[in-house]
DNA sequence: GAGTGGTCTAGACCACTAC
DNA sequence: TAGTGGTCTAGACCACTCC
């Protein structure tokens, strides 16, 4: 039990800041540093702590702000959607396109979805947003031939898995999915506006139709780790519990 | 591209130690900060970079290490066993016993055993390693009707698993399973002897017996992230690939 | 006792954001 | 332009581990 004086402060702190609704713009390490009568660094040593516990997040000149994670749970009776998994976790989601195009797959994507190495899909790259804040930034990939007129589709409805489901007549399930946590690279942080470092999630699934058990598209995307806590559950539900020993 | 000194050390120091076996002693902040010619609050950014990157291990006192992760992995069609995984992976498991008491159950454990709350079961509060480092720690709870003699049975194997199977008559598989990210409270960091906030694991599992479909235990485990790769899989299996954009 | 990483002070400059 | 968080210096004391 280190009772060292930066922790103290962030034990306050996070208490204070649990009253506060997320998004709520906190005080900077100076104020910080005065109000309690320590250096910059010990103030800094307590916001980054609440930072690590994801209970704010911190913008180079912009300011630190109340945050709170939701749940994005994976499983084999779940839709694979991120509109959906968001909103049933109580948030707004948001997703806007990147790119769009054809492209010839490369190996480890054609063997996910069973096809050969250099058939033409499309790649449909995303950001998707949390109540308006950065959480996703992937690829999805989706062969000509189950969704030709994607590029089009794309522009009026959000939701691949809703345009899957009606132009292509698929209900989407998940055949199989990968996740691990890794620490965000150059290109990651940038496409999740955070920092190079950050821990981030990495999840790769491959969707079937559920009728046909045709494999429908392959997604590789990046998940911020302070926007979303990423649950992993195989085989009969378990009910939600309080972590501690 | 953020082009700071602590980063430009980082990344050479990176390179060294890529080259360097795991377990193996490096520099101190101290001989780092003068080799470079920067105070020492640039070189420990730059080995704190480094521990983010799960590179390096850190003991108080002790001095820093090359470290490297162990995949683990969760799925449906894989033997619920740690020294099983772990010695899959290529390294070496060896667990100790902290305690081994009977209990009444707890409401959330028992109802996981589809067993009335307060019910009699051995708590197996053990601490794992891999190659002699801390990586795990967390209960195992077995009904005493399952196992009577699991007290006496630990003191000369080991593996629970084992146990199972041969005490038991049963072929342990994985009925259910959850993972998250947490962050490890005092206790969670005392069980993994690393520090409060340090980012670990929570996998609980439930585990049944393949033939008869009898659920066997359930698992309260917590792994320290810079020692293993959580990996869950969904479904069938997806080939291994590198990571990047 | 020597060396380690953890904490902390009291400054400083910078790039960035918000206004 | 004012304020923010990010980086960095040059010191310091501490608890801890290893020998």
């Amino acid at each position: 039990m280190p009772e060292t004086r930066f922790r103290q402060i962030a034990e306050l702190l996070a208490a204070e800041f649990a009253e506060l609704p997320p998004g709520t713009k906190v005080a900077g390490e100076h104020e910080i540093a005065e109000r309690f009568g320590v250096g910059r660094a010990a103030a800094r040593a307590a916001m980054q702590e609440l930072q690590r516990r994801m209970l704010v997040r911190r913008i180079k000149g912009g300011g630190t702000y109340t945050a709170k994670r939701i749940d994005y749970i994976i499983s084999a009776d779940r839709a694979p959607s991120w509109s959906r998994t968001v909103r049933e976790a109580g948030a707004v989601p948001r997703s806007i396109v990147l790119s769009c195009e054809p492209l010839k797959m490369p190996i480890d994507v054609a063997s996910h979805l069973g096809r050969p190495a250099g058939e033409s899909a499309y790649r449909l790259r995303r950001r998707s947003f949390t109540d308006d804040l950065p959480a996703s930034w992937g690829d999805e990939w989706v062969p000509f031939d189950v969704l030709p007129q994607l590029p089009t589709a794309i522009r009026h409805e959000t939701s691949l898995h809703e345009i899957l489901r009606q132009m292509a007549a698929a209900s989407p399930e998940r055949a199989s999915s990968r996740a691990s946590i890794e620490v965000a690279g150059d290109d990651v942080a940038d496409g999740l506006e955070c920092a190079t470092g950050d821990p981030v999630w990495l999840v790769e699934s491959v969707n079937r139709d559920g009728v046909t058990g045709r494999l429908l598209c392959f997604t590789r995307r990046w998940i911020r780790a302070d926007a979303m806590r990423v649950v992993f559950e195989l085989g009969g539900h378990v009910p939600p519990e309080g972590a501690s020993a």
